[in-house]
DNA sequence: ATCTATCATTCATGAAAAATGATTATTTGT
DNA sequence: ACAAATAATCATTTTTCATGAATGATAGAT
């Protein structure tokens, strides 16, 4: 069994046909066939079923599919780890939730791209569903998401307590008068467009306050949340130290929230290797070196 | 990257040069050094410093072996998971201590060989940690082992939970007794020769008795063990189940312990795999079936 | 110091496997 | 019936792999 028939397999059983894998492999649909009719052999089970439209997997096909991809995934891994001298450098993807990339992140990439100007680092932001998942498959080499995680092949580490408080317009001074100025549904739930870390967080604060919430506004930006909760569209959930430094500090009131509801872990995750990349491990001692002092 | 090539360059690692590697591969000193030299083109560094003597690791080397292991040992995962068809046929290869073997596992395994005459069940008793050591590296399937074992890649399973006493000849009806009998470095210990799982407990009871034991005596099996501490050789640890099962149950008597030093799980282990192979899951659900019933 | 046994590398050659392009057969939707 | 899409088949070329013989290098023995 070769790696390149499983990488194969893998296209083949994605695309849903040989042709489209054949393309996406840069290659020709025949050398395509023939590769999986050896695999098929070799195995000496059937693993698509030929249909007019295209090749389905069969049980067996199915059963393959994730060794498949582990396979080509550990070889990666394998290559990254004969190749890392100890010298941190080349690529770095990292993810982080909008909200730390804003506040947390900018002193912390500044002082290790100086440490190690030879890694190109480089940042996305999303959810944190959705940058745990590109860190499972490859895509990320590590991201900073909201707590708590738990997965097997996850190594967690956390690196900032947020304390997180309700923002509000200017005008209401207290929770109390935020409440009775807002019509009897209460205020509007302001929220990122992408299953945001917070907006399970800001529903238990609304119904724990006993506010039925009037609608849920969905933002793809951090500035778009603050300027619509200053101008009293609604509320919103947010670390305290994104609101403070925000430009709009002026126009908007900060709500403490009781601990229990009001403090959130960001965690830096990355995956579980057997052997830790260099250029990781030195993001991971920078980080270790920032931590609890920048947290407060 | 072709996992013919790390299985080629694992042989290298592991016999230190290429003329035993290819002897051991079936095949001849230039093919091998082409495919080692591949592999280092490939990855762009030199995995062995050649010598004099042979072929020693880089540290590069030293990085990749393990994966090199690892991507060989999920390959033949993959097949046995593609070509499992649900139906259980095949070897079993089952690793047990001495005593589980002696008395529980007869009738377990008579039981799930009625159930899946299919199977090629194989049974090797051996010592815990040697055990264990097997499963991992693929030798067995899983083996019985005296508890607690805590390992990532183990899936663990409580099967029986014994109680161990201390057997002495039959003379000493109790362990004053027996202490007051024997020299005053205390009774003899009588211990399976390699590495017995229940020799470290022996020894604890032992020093918990004051008793600092005046030997250790190794035996290679059950039977030698029971029958010289029949003959008053000194003393033993062993299930209550074994003991009294014993041909030379007249002439031997059990000493209860409390319960705190008495009792030790069997635990049933086996990898923990993405698939987890029918064949195993057979013999697990003919385990359940058992369980605590026959551990009374 | 020289010889010998043990290794790894190099090279030429033949065999096997893989990739390619063209063709065919089958099915689906028009 | 026809056109589009798809996988299988086949002949051909290209690449890779395995082999055996020759070469070179080194440590230990004489």
């Amino acid at each position: 069994m070769k790696l390149s028939d499983l990488t194969t397999f893998a296209a083949v059983a994605n695309c849903g046909g040989i042709t489209r894998a054949a393309g996406e492999l840069n290659t020709v649909q025949s050398n395509v066939t023939n590769r999986i009719r050896g695999l098929e052999d070799e195995i000496g089970v059937p693993l698509f079923e030929r249909q007019a439209r295209g090749m389905v997997l069969t049980d067996a096909g199915r059963r393959l599919l994730p060794y498949a991809e582990r396979l080509n995934a550990l070889a990666r891994e394998a290559l990254h780890a004969a190749r890392d001298d100890g010298v941190p450098k080349g690529p770095l993807s990292i993810g982080a939730m909008e909200t730390t990339a804003a506040v947390r992140l900018p002193a912390l990439l500044s002082r290790y791209h100086r440490a190690y100007p030879d890694v190109a680092l480089s940042l996305q932001t999303g959810p944190t569903a959705a940058l745990v998942q590109r860190v499972l498959d490859g895509g990320l080499d590590g991201a900073f998401v909201a707590g708590p995680i738990d997965h097997p092949d996850l190594s967690v580490t956390t690196v900032f307590i947020e304390e997180l408080v309700l923002l509000s317009a200017g005008r209401w001074t207290d929770l109390a008068a935020l409440r009775a100025g807002t019509a009897e549904t209460g205020p509007s739930a302001l929220v990122f467009r992408t299953g945001c870390s917070y907006r399970q967080r800001l529903e238990e604060v609304m119904s724990g306050f006993g506010w039925p919430s009037a609608a849920r506004l969905e933002f793809g930006t951090l500035d778009g949340i603050i300027g619509c909760v200053a101008a009293d569209m609604g509320v919103t959930l947010l670390p305290r130290a994104v609101a403070e430094r925000s430009a709009l500090r002026e126009a908007i009131r900060l709500h403490a929230l009781p601990r229990a509801q009001g403090e959130v872990e960001t965690l830096f995750v990355c995956r579980r290797a057997m052997h830790q990349g260099c250029v990781l491990k030195s993001f991971l001692s920078c980080l270790a070196a920032t931590d609890t002092a920048d947290a407060a």
